[in-house]
DNA sequence: AAGTTCGGCAACCGCCTTGGT
DNA sequence: CACCAAGGCGGTTGCCGAACT
């Protein structure tokens, strides 16, 4: 089931994901965030695109994320939220906690199409009813019918999980905080549903407002570019002590500008 | 038992969108 | 306004194990 890794001509790697990688990434993100995922391989000693990485974390390793078989509940939804937004995977993975929008679109491709291919061939094949005039059943009843229908079923869906998040909103999962066992507590997980990113520290990092400050005094704003040059590679791969000495001292250096 | 086909899914690719300059 | 970089998204590929012949 896995690729096989192999390395492009830029030294970038492929392929399937090693545990040693995995655990590297996770453990760099638990501890840092994801400020830029196109630095983050180079800080995390990962020779891989930062794209890669993403596509890693958001698929696979995030802390919230499910594995394994869908419930009767999420495949009926999958089906209803297919019927109204289309091929929108990262839409619909909005309604389903701790699905990713992969895991979503593979599910459709391997299952639910046939079974939506069925169903609709039933709703074919059905006689068309007669429908009395006191029925009411006007063609704008029946959407708001079947609107309220799947309202309900994400309310159930969601009732049944802690989490309401998205892949989309879990993409920009970039906390601090915790812990860096590797391990994910339940604490960690409500921490990450309640939390709302409400500053860009991470995002833009460690530039201070009072930038125009610093740039005119003497000293200088350290960047992450500032630690490390990786000018091939091989010296992309670092050791994990390296890593996380040099990103404490970044953020050391930083602090005092930021206080 | 060996060969072939199929199903499942992780990962890649290329395009689009967004935000910054 | 144009350009560029980064992130995000959807389509597709490729590998592997299971099922079948």
């Amino acid at each position: 089931m896995m690729k096989t890794s192999s390395f492009d001509n830029n030294g970038v790697k492929k392929g399937a994901w090693s545990e040693d990688e995995d655990n590297k990434l996770r453990a760099y993100i638990q501890r840092y965030g994801h400020w830029n995922w196109r630095l983050l391989p180079k800080f995390a000693g990962l020779s891989r695109s930062g794209k890669s990485c993403r596509l890693r974390w958001v698929n696979y390793l995030r802390p919230d994320i499910k594995h394994g078989n869908f419930t009767k509940e999420e495949e009926d939804l999958i089906l209803k939220l297919h019927k109204k937004l289309g091929n929108k995977w990262s839409e619909m993975a909005a309604y389903l906690p701790g699905r990713s929008d992969n895991e979503i679109k593979n599910r459709w491709h391997t299952h639910l199409k046939k079974r939506a291919k069925k169903d609709r061939e039933v709703i074919e094949s059905e006689p068309v009813r007669t429908v009395q005039p006191d029925q009411a059943t006007t063609k704008e009843n029946l959407v708001r019918n079947s609107d309220l229908e799947f309202q309900q079923d994400i309310e159930v869906l969601l009732a049944e999980s802690p989490l309401s998040s998205s892949s989309t909103n879990l993409s920009s999962y970039w906390f601090s905080g915790f812990d860096s066992s590797g391990s994910t507590s339940s604490d960690d997980i409500l921490k990450l549903a309640n939390y709302t990113p409400a500053e860009t520290f991470w995002t833009e990092p460690f530039l201070p407002d009072n930038i125009d400050i610093i740039e005119s005094s003497s000293d200088k704003l350290l960047v992450p570019s500032d630690l490390v040059y990786p000018v091939s590679g091989q010296e992309m791969i670092m050791s994990d002590e390296f890593l996380w000495s040099s990103m404490d001292s970044y953020i050391e250096y930083n602090d005092k500008f930021i206080d």
